[in-house]
DNA sequence: TATTGTTATACTCTATAACTATA
DNA sequence: TATAGTTATAGAGTATAACAATA
């Protein structure tokens, strides 16, 4: 009688135990994977999805003040800041002087910002076409939705 | 006629472009969401999602050693021995001798690895079942099918 | 030559606490 | 008193490059 055959290399022979049946855990993996794929995509650009994310708010909301834009992407006070910094000085995003109120500042995208964006969302509808190549139009639904009842305003 | 009642805090007033409609962006805000459950839940015992994976991992595979770990994790070699380090010195983990290629760590659980990692199970399904309040079994099923189908191995 | 684990180092992302200037 | 932004600082998590021991 034939032995039989070893199909899978010996590194890949592993176990995970009950990690794949968690949603944390394959939300996990989505979002390794995703973070690559954006990578090779938009690292030329210098962003991240968290930077995109920063760009497309601001765009979509002007002269937003950091104490929002911190609650909008989940990110305390101090770290908007030096995300700020670092987009202002490439000047992609500027800090102009709010109207009402003197402690706040007003975001706007610069024409350099505005362009890059352009060019970014074009970059990641390729890169979510990629994502999405498995799934049909209405399993993308699907998944988009069943994340939105995971999160917390929903519990 | 009465004006309208704005329902929504001036901060929540908030436009998101095109984000809501990102698979991606939907990913990241489930995981900022599972992260901070966790804490809650398994913030007192000092343990990540990333650290229960491994030690998952670890009593799934015993003898283990530290480059298939590295694999598995999607971490570099390097990192795993940082991760090591740190379970080891807190008598989670050890490394054994292994008995083929002297180059190479036996990972093992210890008994206190074990007997943490058993009641570490049993917070991790209730935080599981938190997250999926909302969701029928058959929707929680879905999900996970439809986020393993984004990985690269089934594209 | 290639692999395993390690070290030294550094970078990114993030938060906390204390400060200032306004409100 | 409370809020907006800032600074200084620190921690987690990660990677790269170079190395010694072993295969």
């Amino acid at each position: 009688m034939a032995k039989k055959i070893e199909v899978r290399a010996p590194d890949t022979e592993i176990a995970f135990g009950v990690l794949p049946e968690l949603i944390g855990y394959q939300l996990r993996l989505a979002q390794i994977a995703i973070f690559r794929d954006f990578e090779t995509t938009l690292g030329a650009l210098d962003i991240t999805p968290g930077l995109f994310g920063v760009l497309v708010i601001i765009e979509a909301n002007p002269d937003l003040k950091q104490t929002t834009l911190a609650k909008a992407t989940h990110l305390d006070r101090s770290t908007v800041v030096s995300v700020i910094d670092s987009l202002e000085k490439r000047a992609l995003v500027e800090r102009r002087a709010a109207e009402n109120d003197r402690r706040s500042n007003a975001l706007r995208l610069t024409p350099a910002g505005t362009a890059l964006l352009k060019k970014l969302k074009r970059q990641v509808a390729l890169h979510e076409k990629r994502l999405a190549g498995n799934l049909n139009d209405q399993e993308r639904a699907t998944l988009v939705r069943l994340l939105r009842k995971i999160l917390p305003e929903h519990r």
